[in-house]
DNA sequence: CAGAGTATGCCAGTCACCGGCATATACCGA
DNA sequence: TCGGTATATGCCGGTGACTGGCATACTCTG
């Protein structure tokens, strides 16, 4: 799993939300670093909802147009817990070797 | 930056390694998870060879057979530092929103 | 002598992501 | 009223990292 799509269940942890809503939720999220294209966004909605990561939460017409909600299934809501613990702990492992290998800090 | 390639990286920072041993080493680092693929592997040290992020450290001839090691030059350090510290805050708002939102916690 | 381990490297294929485009409505300023 | 921006969904071609398999070659063990 890459990191839009990790940002993606992320942007959708905390409360269903629609695609334009997700992509506007990643960008903020990652401090504006990354701007999903549509096509992406789709894309990567497609395939969790295909996984079972994801559902539709509901649609609805506003303004005579469809608004999809989608919302994290349990399964969902695992692997983005998982993938958080796992990302967690390789970004610990290369801050420690990192400040291991310091060979001549200590002079 | 993908994890094959973050993990690469983390396997350098303490010390140099050639390839194989970096296969094994992000072998150990995943705990067995990932395991590189020599397509992975040398590409991967290729591409990052032409960024600049990596450097060939020493090639010696040990029973008559290549061994080339690399090593993380400061670029490098820098870059898995920054990556480090940026999937570090993504796991962190993904764990925090993951409890958010049990929205019945508070009771 | 066969097989496993060490070691480097290439190649075809897959799949997520990128960038752009199409479509459609609502709202705001010129 | 016309054009631009924001909202909103969705398709399509291309790129590039990763996968899985293969080739090569030497050493050591059974």
């Amino acid at each position: 799993m890459q990191e839009p799509t990790l940002l993606l269940l992320t942007a959708l942890a905390d409360e269903p939300r629609h695609g334009y809503a997700l992509a506007r939720e990643v960008e903020a999220i990652s401090g504006g670093r990354v701007k999903m294209r549509t096509g992406t966004l789709y894309g990567a909605l497609e395939r969790l909802l295909q996984q079972g990561l994801i559902e539709v939460h509901k649609e609805e017409v506003v303004d005579s147009r469809l608004r999809r909600t989608y919302t994290l299934t349990a399964p969902g809501r695992a692997a983005l817990a998982t993938e958080a613990e796992r990302i967690a702990a390789t970004a610990r492992e290369a801050t420690r070797r990192l400040g291991v290998s310091g060979k001549a800090a200590t002079t």
